[in-house]
DNA sequence: TTGTATGTAAACAAATTGTAAACAAAATTA
DNA sequence: TAATTTTGTTTACAATTTGTTTACATACAA
């Protein structure tokens, strides 16, 4: 569960804030001002904080240099919360360090779905290269697949195609995903050719550890 | 198939536009500026609005300020088109509520897989990937049903229908409406099949979860 | 009781996937 | 570059699973 720490310095948009976040399963911490919101990022490590840039003792900003020097926070993620007509806020806000903001009046929606893209694009820029469940291993940077802690080869269509089914084991993975994904778009092969890769694969690794859901695609056994 | 509204006073960018998306499936509306596009989304309901900032009679980001004032389509993705050096306009087009955005000049693949990613984030955000009801759990991503904690094989219209049902427990759901979601529109089948496979559903699930309504259909005991 | 709606087993039909083998393309090596 | 090997794709068909219908049984309400 992704952790959300809140700062701002009216205690009503904290309350807003938190009610419509913690709604969509985040779990939540507070903040009344920047030094508070200091003390408590290095106590609870959170992956996100939302901050109000006009606050008492230490606004937003002077925060967000703060948190950005530290080296153990120093990709944590930082959105402001500004006033609509701060135009030039909005520069000195992305100058100090943070990763984006929200303009005042807060609609809920926006809100929810601006922190869940930005969570997701952070998953994103630091994607894994390393994956392991079971006895599989695959290192992307390496370009290698060990079974047991053995080498097998793997050819690149092999090895894009278990990439993705690893990335998120149990979920299935229609034939169009594959194609998108492991061809690209824009490129039509046939039908048969996922399975023959399908099967290529099942041959390496032990059987059935790729599953067929008949009629919607594949995944791997979790 | 969804819908795409194309809002741009450039006769060239809008051809483009449409010619790329439509090869990939999309519906495509047209409008040639700000106002035309506020019409167009009112008319057609689009599920995407591609939009130019810089336009005559009304610009995007009024256009953008406007859909998003009226609560029917506070929701609907808004893609803004900008010229790259115009840094501030990201500022100002992102405040206005769009929900991304890309620079000239527009390369085809960039746009179609920004649109895909955008569309795809939106029904990611937007839909409920499991269910939980009584001793029965769905998990449509990895499209298992487990009874119990225990995994149960289901088949894709099965699970179709079991998907159905466990959205609403005890709402009742006529034939008629599991012919159009599980089946859909335009496809005909016997009165018999939708009993069949309820009865199969009812032979892995235990019996009388599935309860029947005489003479209206199907729900789940609640 | 009677008629209508639903349940059920079995047969059948359709769709999907598995597989071996041939072919094609690309990469590697000599 | 030519030969060789590896990788990728297609074909044709087999095997399997899934979906539909049929024909009749049963339940239920009027």
């Amino acid at each position: 569960m992704k952790k959300i720490l809140i700062v701002d310095d009216e205690p009503d948009i904290l309350e807003f804030l938190s009610y419509n976040l913690q709604k969509e399963g985040f779990k939540i911490y507070t903040a009344s001002d920047g030094k508070i919101g200091l003390e408590k990022t290095n106590k609870y490590k959170p992956d996100l904080i939302i901050a109000d840039v006009m606050m008492p003792n230490m606004d937003g900003i002077e925060m967000c240099e703060k948190i950005r020097s530290n080296k153990d926070f120093d990709s944590v993620l930082i959105l402001f919360l500004t006033a609509r007509s701060e135009d030039y806020t909005h520069i000195a806000v992305l100058e100090s360090g943070a990763d984006d903001f929200i303009s005042k009046p807060i609609k809920p929606k926006l809100l929810v779905s601006k922190v869940k893209s930005i969570l997701r694009r952070f998953e994103i820029d630091n994607k894994k290269t390393f994956y392991c469940h079971k006895e599989v291993e695959l290192d992307i940077a390496k370009h290698c697949v060990k079974i047991n802690g053995k080498d097998v080869p793997f050819a690149r269509k092999e090895f894009d195609l278990l990439k993705l089914l690893i990335s998120t084991p149990g979920k299935v993975f229609t034939r169009g995903d594959i194609l998108e994904q492991v061809w690209g778009t824009d490129i039509y092969v046939g039908d048969r050719t996922i399975d023959v890769h399908i099967n290529r694969l099942r041959d390496k690794i032990y059987q059935d550890y790729i599953k067929t859901i008949k009629g919607i695609g594949y995944k791997l056994t979790d």
